[in-house]
DNA sequence: TGACTTAATGACACCGATGTCATGACACCG
DNA sequence: CGGTGTCATGACATCGGTGTCATTAAGTCA
């Protein structure tokens, strides 16, 4: 591979004037320059990053560790896509900045974190960000503290800075929504208890069924799912089952996600109900693969992980430039997807009305 | 942040020695030894891979471009996941051989892959792995002749090394399966004709048919769909309904791919017939969130990105050390994933036997 | 016991860029 | 016309490791 002493030597012009023309920091006659840059291209030339980066000591390399690229096998529930999209926003900020991103992943440990930080330090890497599969409370090794590190949909008890989705203000405008087009027996299939959300996203119902002066009523509410085995479908029915027989049985059921919904689909239609028509089903998380593909198209909540991507990339700039860092975890909303599977009862109405 | 003089000052040798603890490359005293590993730790000290490439020339960096992390956005069809899967292979073997992989991003645009690889050659890369997001046909610019580069999941006119799904091969012992199951009428969904896999996975529909002898029926093969648009939901509905109304209608529809099967399913459950009482159903991708998710479970054919992945990393590390290369593409089998969403004759007799 | 290997270590140059400083050629100003 | 400033360029040191070679001490073999 070609050296700046090659092209300089072929160009008939010292290294340094070659390393003029290339950064352009310094005043470069029109003809020497038109030479060196035609030397460049005969000759292939692509300046050695490392070289560069000895002599500045800045290594525009930003890293990034994930357990999206492994995590998918060990656990169904998760497929990794959330760490993506979460990739992908910060992807745009780096490549706007012309930074370079370093990924690695955890191949489903912990274990190994220490070992990526290693070599993120040997790469002198600027800064790091950590991406978790889902919102959920970590903890990082000590090692961590040397270098400026975000935290993507994910937590600490040592007030890392971070970026986590709202979930709770997203249940809550969902529902608001809801009442808005006429809902008010509003029934919650909760997630499991040992995720974050679950427990916020229930803030965020009861938020806004109080706020809407709409009493609470612990029967829309079954008890939390277990976990993810095949027997949830057993247990997703029976909640269906007791929901469907109440006195008032709700209008509407909020799904924990996306997915727990597509469930829901498949169990209403084979007790011979239609959506929205019998009864409305909302989910979380805008899974669009599910979302949209579903018939009739869910409504749903988004879980921002391009947003959250793009602020947790904007913050570790920031820190790397200034060691100034947040207190408090950056709260990211998301949009509500208003799609067919519930019913809309004031549009529904006008429409009458116009017809 | 330290230097390996500063460590050899601490400990009181060379940095030359200093060096040798750290390569295992030439004997050092055991107290030595000690004294320097004290200091390394005493001062957090790690070397800069910078400084290291530069002298030995070897990166020991391969380069990853994908869409994935951005294409999820433009085309809903394409979700990104089986780039992911892809590069998690690869990440498996890289981490095995102790290679960072450096991950960039198209963005979207073929036209960014110029500058990627432009980055790359300042990281000097010692080899290219170019990822798509479905089997495809792909042209690379000319400047990518100069490194080693491995297409996954593409290939082009060019004969560049490359990974495939073995799709003929998928189809053909999938249907093999069916006809195993007792089914005789066997439907195809095609995918739109413009992807690759559409008539590799008809020539493998053709060839288990005919090595089972049945007589091909053009009818069981409604024309290929169009597009991805909503329509598609229309020309679905057509479809089924003209399959269904056949004289001999099929016992089973293989369907272009698991979220097409999705879309089936629902349809025909909106005309009132249960899976896989009244017909049986199969897909194609073992997308598992569908395919698992799904009630019934649907029996599909993996495409087997993670394995492609493995091959895929391992041809490029082959090529870096000997500039050899195959002609061939390789093709990498994925298994049936036999599950309940079609009905096995058989199995179901020899049960009513039992019983 | 002298020649020869092996262990253990250090001095020094070098990888390929860039920062610093020096130099020569003009142009401009008073 | 001499002083000063800008333009255009080059010589040289330097970043932090590692390869090469030299050196010394200790052990081995004929």
């Amino acid at each position: 591979m070609a050296t700046i002493y090659d092209v300089a030597k072929a160009a008939g012009v010292s290294a340094k004037t070659v390393s003029r023309v290339l950064n352009q920091d310094a005043p470069v006659g029109r003809e020497t320059r038109e030479k060196v840059e035609q030397a460049i291209h005969a000759l292939g030339y692509v300046p050695s990053n490392a070289a560069r980066m000895m002599r500045s000591n800045r290594s525009g390399i930003v890293g990034l560790i994930t357990g999206a690229i492994s995590q998918t096998s060990d656990n169904p529930e998760l497929t990794g896509l959330p760490d993506l999209f979460i990739v992908q926003g910060i992807q745009q900020v780096m490549a706007a900045q012309k930074k370079t991103l370093m990924i690695a992943d955890t191949a489903g440990s912990a274990d190994n974190i220490p070992h990526l930080l290693e070599t993120f330090r040997q790469h002198r890497a600027e800064g790091i960000i950590y991406v978790a599969d889902y919102h959920k409370q970590i903890e990082l090794p000590d090692m961590a503290k040397s270098l400026p590190i975000v935290l993507a949909n994910c937590f600490d008890t040592r007030a890392t800075p971070s970026v986590l989705p709202d979930d709770k203000l997203g249940q809550k405008r969902l529902v608001e929504r809801l009442i808005k087009a006429g809902h008010h027996r509003i029934a919650l299939l909760r997630l499991p208890e040992t995720f974050v959300a679950s427990d916020l996203r229930f803030q965020g119902y009861c938020d806004a069924m109080s706020e809407a002066s709409i009493p609470f009523d612990p029967t829309l509410i079954p008890s939390t799912l277990q976990d993810d085995d095949p027997r949830q479908l057993g247990q997703l029915t029976e909640a269906l089952k007791h929901l469907l027989n109440l006195d008032q049985p709700p209008t509407v059921i909020c799904c924990g996600n996306d997915k727990m919904a597509l469930r829901v689909y498949g169990i209403l239609r084979s007790m011979g109900l239609n959506i929205p028509e019998d009864i409305s089903i909302a989910g979380y998380d805008n899974y669009t693969l599910i979302a949209e593909t579903l018939y009739p198209a869910l409504t749903t909540v988004e879980l921002p992980y391009r947003d959250m991507g793009r602020q947790a990339a904007e913050l570790i700039l920031d820190m790397i430039k200034q060691a100034d860092h947040p207190n408090e975890p950056a709260l990211i909303q998301g949009d509500v997807y208003w799609r067919s599977s519930v019913t809309d009862f004031f549009t529904t109405n006008v429409k009458m009305f116009q017809q």
